[in-house]
DNA sequence: GCCTTGAAGTTACCG
DNA sequence: ACCGGTAACTTCAAGGCG
């Protein structure tokens, strides 16, 4: 017989010595099923002097309990050139690590490669399969379902089914949303000693449940349980990998429970990255995809959601984590905090509708599971493709290798000309790097004579074409003819934001090429490369410059690989100049009405045609800044620019002070976020922010390396660093009132009205009478 | 011992 | 845990002065 089915996650297992492949799969009827496959052998490659020689020694390390089954000699190819390596191929997937060590040892074995490749993720690259993608195969129904409702035995080939390759790959699959609270005293929870006491489920279907009882024991059973029930393919939480997993089976462990929400009953496993992963489900942290949104700078669930107009603010009930406890206490309160928990369990569904799409595209074209693409860094889906275009052509996949960082000079920033400039076109180049590494053919396997990179000199051979232009014209030419897909559908249709997720997905991964380059622990690493990238780059947006001067069109500002010039109908010769004499593509990204500079590079606000205010690296879009100072720049920046109305601006910079000095100001709109980037004891210098860190954890809070850390600046004599509180653990009396003028609004606001003629005294709010006296 | 000043340490931004 | 370039803040330590 034949089934269809979609792949969503591969594992294998021993029966008796040899590895079955078990591919978790939903079925063209809507049953979700184990696709075995069985007589996939793992094997790695040795690179040696005298292949014959060594291969006797290889066999000769044969062990019984894994067998090495054959030893041959194969072509191969390693960074572009042909290479006759030895094929190992042995039963045990776990004994391809210990052979490796071996082997190494032996006398005249220059490498060995392709060790480091788990099997599973072997088997995929191997046959080409990948998650989220639907295939057809003949099979035979077996016994054993594996927790799914049917298994199959691989007998034959398996083919991609073309004919569903633009269907939605999230449609008819079970997600369910969830979410934990634990009591506490205040302090972060300890599994020994604090229970949960909620946990909230919402599923895909639109099923809501609130789970509660005084007794945990009940309560994580019963979880497992509704897991087991609605046995969903996702389950997604939000930031359940550092949080709600390892709470739940640590406090499993206390209770003498088993957490069993596999498809098996099975517990979530802890694996590498602080990732878990649930067998037979996904396991999705929405937190790692929280980290792309660069505008939202503390990433609670809240935030997020609010953001993302997922559950806005105002809509929601919201508590702060130390308030769990005293809701649980008082039975009063505990219908707000069942309301509380409800709409973070709904938060967490809305942020998975937003999310997974991209993340499913971008699992069929890293070729990665979804819960492993979601966690993982674009440098990572990127290797995982390139191992794949590696397997295709032949080419060995090198070692990931220890070496020590060598910088490199990257792209030009001009000095911009202070001041407000109207009528500013911004051309960008597209896809710069990219591009220049198709033309020039740069790439780890193409050093030699041909192209030479400007100012370091590294060359790269005409022809033929190497790995990186290879993969990088098949992402274009890829992504070209699904933009062009979507011309002719409508825009906002369901075909049309999957296709535009998978343009999207494929752009990550052409432009995250470069960096992945310079990247030291890169398998396909090149610092040259890189180099040579970035001074291209420089070359061209020198010329690119230079032209402009001569078209007679001034220069305001340039970034890498941006400039801002004066528009004028010159600028559609200097665009045409650029794509016909430099073969490079640039646009004009758009025309700002006006537009401000101070001395500061990488620093501008700007107002476009249809009258929004684009703020770039000013205090206004950091994170590390209050609220208070933030918004009242953004303020001044918007007043300034779309009115020039600079005394309006003043006056409402100097109301603000008066604000804050009568207290009237919330006290959150002075908390300023810092990330904790190491340990508190590896800080060299003494900071605000570890400070707070550091009174929290007296607290019993726990902080690690990335937490971020709110806090108020209290008044007082000493050093700055002496006077930092965890935000919530100040009072308003405690506020030191004049740093937030003086410190916060008042240069932040300068930082713009300095230009205008504005003197910091003009900004001091007038001394109330209580400062009189 | 105190004050000035520049370097060092740190974070988060831009493209 | 993709890159280098950059601004800005606070702390820290060196050097000058008395």
């Amino acid at each position: 017989m034949e089934v269809t089915f979609q792949l969503l996650d591969v594992s294998y297992e021993l029966v008796g010595k040899e590895p079955r492949i078990l591919m978790l799969s939903r079925l063209s009827d809507g049953r979700r099923a184990t696709i075995c496959y069985d007589g996939f052998k793992p094997y790695f490659y040795v690179l040696a002097e005298e292949p014959q020689k060594v291969a006797s020694e290889i066999y000769a390390l044969s062990r019984a309990s894994s067998p090495i089954i054959s030893v041959e000699e194969v072509e191969r190819r390693y960074f572009g050139r042909p290479v006759r390596p030895l094929k190992v191929t042995t039963l045990v997937p776990g004994s391809v690590r210990d052979y490796r060590e071996e082997v190494k040892e032996i006398p005249g074995v220059q490498e060995v490669l392709e060790a480091d490749i788990r099997f599973s993720m072997r088997f995929l690259i191997d046959m080409n399969l990948y998650p989220m993608r639907w295939y057809t195969a003949k099979v035979e129904e077996i016994q054993d379902h594996y927790g799914t409702d049917a298994a199959f035995l691989v007998r034959g080939q398996i083919e991609e089914d073309a004919s569903r390759a633009n269907l939605d790959p999230l449609e008819g699959l079970r997600v369910l949303a969830f979410d934990i609270e634990v009591f506490n005293e205040q302090r972060t929870p300890d599994p020994k000693r604090d229970p949960v006491i909620m946990i909230g489920l919402m599923s895909s279907e639109g099923e809501l449940k609130i789970l509660e009882s005084e007794d945990d024991r009940q309560l994580i059973a019963g979880f497992a349980e509704e897991v087991r029930r609605l046995n969903p393919d996702i389950i997604v939480g939000y930031n359940q990998n550092r949080f709600d997993w390892p709470y739940l089976i640590e406090r499993a462990k206390v209770l003498g429970l088993e957490l069993g929400v596999g498809r098996r009953g099975e517990e979530p496993q802890s694996g590498a990255y602080g990732h878990y992963s649930v067998p037979g489900r996904l396991n999705v942290d929405l937190l790692d995809f929280a980290f792309g949104i660069g505008e939202v700078k503390v990433k609670s669930l809240d935030e997020v959601a609010d953001y993302l107009g997922v559950m806005p603010k105002e809509k929601r009930v919201l508590l702060e984590w130390w308030q769990i406890g005293e809701y649980w206490k008082d039975k009063a309160k505990r219908e707000v905090l069942r309301k509380y928990l409800e709409h973070d369990v709904i938060s967490t569904m809305g942020l998975a509708q937003k999310f997974l799409p991209f993340g499913a595209q971008m699992s069929q074209i890293s070729g990665l599971p979804l819960d492993q693409v979601m966690s993982a860094s674009t440098g990572y889906r990127l290797e995982w493709r390139l191992m794949r275009e590696a397997f295709k052509r032949g080419e060995l996949v090198p070692n990931r290798v220890e070496r020590g960082e060598e910088s490199y000079e990257g792209a030009i920033v001009l000095e911009p000309r202070p001041g407000v400039h109207e009528n500013v076109a911004v051309l960008d180049f597209a896809s710069m790097y990219p591009s220049i590494m198709v033309k020039y053919n740069v790439g780890p396997d193409t050093r030699g004579e041909g192209y030479t990179a400007p100012e370091v000199g590294h060359s790269f051979r005409r022809e033929p074409p190497g790995f990186f232009k290879e993969v990088l014209e098949r992402f274009l030419r890829w992504r070209r003819e699904i933009r062009r897909a979507m011309e002719g559908l409508q825009k906002g249709s369901p075909e049309y934001r999957l296709l535009d997720e998978r343009q999207k997905a494929i752009k990550i991964l052409a432009n995250a090429s470069y960096g992945y380059l310079g990247w030291p622990s890169a398998r396909w690493y090149c610092r040259e490369c890189a180099e040579a990238v970035t001074a291209w780059g420089r070359n061209l947006i020198k010329t690119a410059i230079a032209k402009a001067r001569e078209l007679g069109i001034e220069v305001i500002y340039g970034d890498t690989d941006s400039l801002f010039v004066r528009n004028s109908e010159r600028v559609a010769q200097l665009v045409a100049f650029v794509e016909k004499e430099l073969g490079f593509d640039i646009k004009v990204d758009k025309v700002y009405r006006k537009v401000f500079f101070t001395e500061a590079k990488k620093r501008y606000v700007g107002l476009t045609q249809d009258g929004k205010i684009d703020v770039a690296g000013f205090e206004a879009v950091r994170g590390d800044w209050s609220e208070l100072a933030k918004e009242a720049q953004a303020a001044v920046a918007e007043l300034v620019l779309k009115t020039g109305r600079v005394e309006e601006a003043v006056e409402y910079v100097k109301e603000m002070g008066r604000k804050v000095k009568e207290g009237k100001v919330s006290i959150d709109k002075l908390v300023i976020w810092k990330t904790i980037t190491r340990r508190l004891s590896e800080y060299k210098a003494e900071q605000a922010h570890v400070t707070a860190a550091k009174i929290m954890v007296k607290q019993g809070i726990k902080v690690e390396p990335g937490t971020k850390v709110g806090y108020v600046i209290a008044k007082g004599s000493g050093p700055l660093y002496t006077r930092a509180r965890p935000y919530f653990m100040a009072s308003w009396e405690e506020v030191d009132r004049e740093y937030y003028v003086e410190k916060q609004l008042i240069p932040a606001a300068m930082r713009i009205l300095g230009y205008f003629g504005v003197k910091e005294s003009q900004l001091l709010p007038r001394r109330t009478l209580k400062d009189f006296f």
